[in-house]
RNA sequence: GGGGCGGUAGCUCAGCUGGUUAGAGCAGGGGACUCAUAAUCCCUGGGUCGCGGGUUCGAGCCCCGCCCGCCCUACCA
């Protein structure tokens, strides 16, 4: 029994959440899922990044104070938690959490005793959508790459951080895996990066410019800390980092496991920068990043500043939380972009979840009811189900060394072929034809049908048990129709109804 | 400009360190069965594995060039 430490990225608050993040919260729900499955002590966090520049100005845009603005839309994160089903244990909030301040500013000030920090007038580009300065040929005509939007001129003096001193160091902790990125592709790409020679960054921003929100430099009213840098120090924050907590040595510190899962605009700030932060500030470091593609919608791509979000808990109104994360989880590719249709939702659903699972469910617990009154058979000696039992018992390895890689689709694979081996036992052993023999005075019959129910209910229940990490909600309601109450299962209802369209 | 990742059956994707007739799911076609949510099970795919060369006894998987998509990166004039 080991702790292990999971995180998704704190999203800004500028507006409400949309597909992407639900995917994003969705696989780092099911990786601590499992992980207490398979026994491990687990934190789970997730939480909003309220001190961006781009809140205030979303706020500013609105008339309406940005505490008012910010308060308003984090809830609108955190309230995804019931329709997604997510199992997080703690929220954080960098505007809101006393713990956050008091955390970045030990950071800041380990960093600033370690030398690393000292002043410099700047002069750059800088897009608010993105937080951060782009050099002029970065631009596409005058215009900022990913929001299409003019970067502002900006020229001030800022604290600066020695990023170029960690050159080395972060090369060799990711070079020998001591820092994990995955995908490998990823890895790759920010080994590239850091090979190009790494460059100081500005860590903080003239009061003015940040409309007075943020959080401030310690010892320098007139600026506040760069939104990046105190966002990056939630994942510790979160744990007391600030007060030296007792979970910050659980979970940080001594813990076995520590994961981030991002999206890939941001794996820059979290393989670079915060690994180097963490070095100057002598905190250990994670131990994982997961980085997550994109999703687009009917094809296109899908950004709350494109205009075209997409709200999660709109698809989780007209088709249910089982047909989305199922969805997110079953059919998104590993590596590469997703194009999510309610087409495709609704087919995995069906095929999967209604006709596969369900359908299996259902048929098993009907024959129960019709042949053996309800009550589970006991098997005595299972009747041809090699290859039922060989897939039941390979699924869990195979599932653990999946969501080891992160790839939940093949993850669901694995888990997938107990259910469809089961199916096909059904009719490779015709339990209506064991029940007429049986019916006739066969007893051997009669035996039979007692060993390939009762393997059939205990496959049902393996299968149920495996899907609580996946599809928690969907697991509970299966394990409930296969267990007896009174030494009878209750009557089938159907587990995952067909969607009428 | 450099680098990476993709380009495999109508659709979505697997194909490990190169090796018998290139796979799965869905869709389509045919059949079986009846326990079940018009579900399930079986059979059915002859696809230039983006294009063109090369290495090899043998390449989807290696090398070179090119085309398309996405991404990272760069002080061309």
């Amino acid at each position: 029994m080991s702790r292990r430490y999971i995180t998704t990225a704190i999203p800004y608050v500028n507006s409400k959440p949309h597909l992407g993040f639900a995917m994003e919260l969705v696989q780092a729900d099911v990786i601590a899922r499992h992980w207490r499955q398979r026994g491990h002590q687990v934190r789970f966090l997730t939480g909003t990044d309220d001190n961006s520049l781009k809140n205030a100005l979303a706020a500013e845009a609105e008339g309406i104070p940005t505490r008012e603005l910010v308060d308003r839309n984090a809830q609108t994160f955190h309230d995804l938690r019931g329709p997604l089903m997510l199992s997080f244990d703690d929220f954080i909030r960098t505007s809101a959490d006393p713990r956050h301040q008091v955390g970045v500013d030990r950071l800041w000030k380990a960093t600033e005793e370690s030398g690393d920090l000292y002043r410099k007038h700047y002069e750059g580009l800088y897009c608010i959508g993105c937080e951060q300065f782009y050099a002029e040929d970065e631009l596409r005509d005058g215009l900022c790459p990913e929001h299409h939007t003019r970067p502002q001129l900006v020229s001030e003096e800022n604290w600066f951080f020695k990023l170029s001193r960690y050159e080395d160091q972060l090369r060799d902790l990711i070079e020998s895996g001591r820092l994990r990125v995955e995908p490998a592709s990823r890895r790759n790409e920010v080994l590239g990066f850091i090979r190009t020679g790494l460059q100081d960054f500005s860590i903080s921003r003239s009061v003015e410019r940040a409309r007075g929100w943020g959080i401030p430099v310690p010892g320098d009213d007139d600026q506040v800390i760069y939104v990046w840098w105190d966002a990056l120090g939630n994942y510790i924050t979160a744990l007391d980092y600030g007060t030296d907590g007792p979970h910050y040595r659980d979970w940080w510190v001594n813990s076995e496991d520590r994961t981030h899962v991002i999206g890939k605009g941001i794996v820059r700030f979290h393989a670079v920068y915060w690994p180097a932060m963490l070095l100057s500030a002598g905190v250990s470091l994670p131990s994982t990043i997961f980085v997550h593609d994109y999703l687009t919608v009917d094809g296109k791509k899908l950004g709350k500043s494109l205009g075209n979000a997409i709200d999660p808990t709109a698809i989780i109104d007209e088709y249910g939380a089982d047909a989305l994360r199922w969805w997110l989880l079953r059919d998104v590719p590993r590596v590469g972009d997703a194009d999510f249709t309610t087409d495709r939702l609704i087919g995995r659903y069906h095929e999967d979840l209604a006709n596969g699972l369900g359908n299996l469910i259902n048929r098993t617990v009907s024959m129960i009811h019709k042949y053996r009154d309800g009550r589970v058979p006991d098997v005595v000696e299972p009747w041809r189900a090699n290859k039922l039992t060989a897939a039941i018992d390979q699924a869990p390895g195979a599932i653990d060394s999946a969501l080891e890689r992160f790839d939940f689709r093949q993850a669901t694979a694995a888990l997938w072929q107990i259910v469809d081996e089961a199916n096909r036992y059904v009719v490779e052993v015709e339990p209506w034809t064991l029940a007429k023999a049986e019916k006739a005075g066969d007893e051997v019959a009669g035996r039979r049908l007692s060993d390939t129910l009762g393997l059939l209910l205990q496959t049902c229940r393996v299968a149920a048990n495996e899907l609580t990490p996946f599809l928690p909600d969907a697991a509970a309601r299966a394990i409930a129709q296969v267990s007896p109450l009174a030494e009878r299962l209750p009557q089938p209802e159907p587990l995952f109804p067909r969607i009428e369209t």
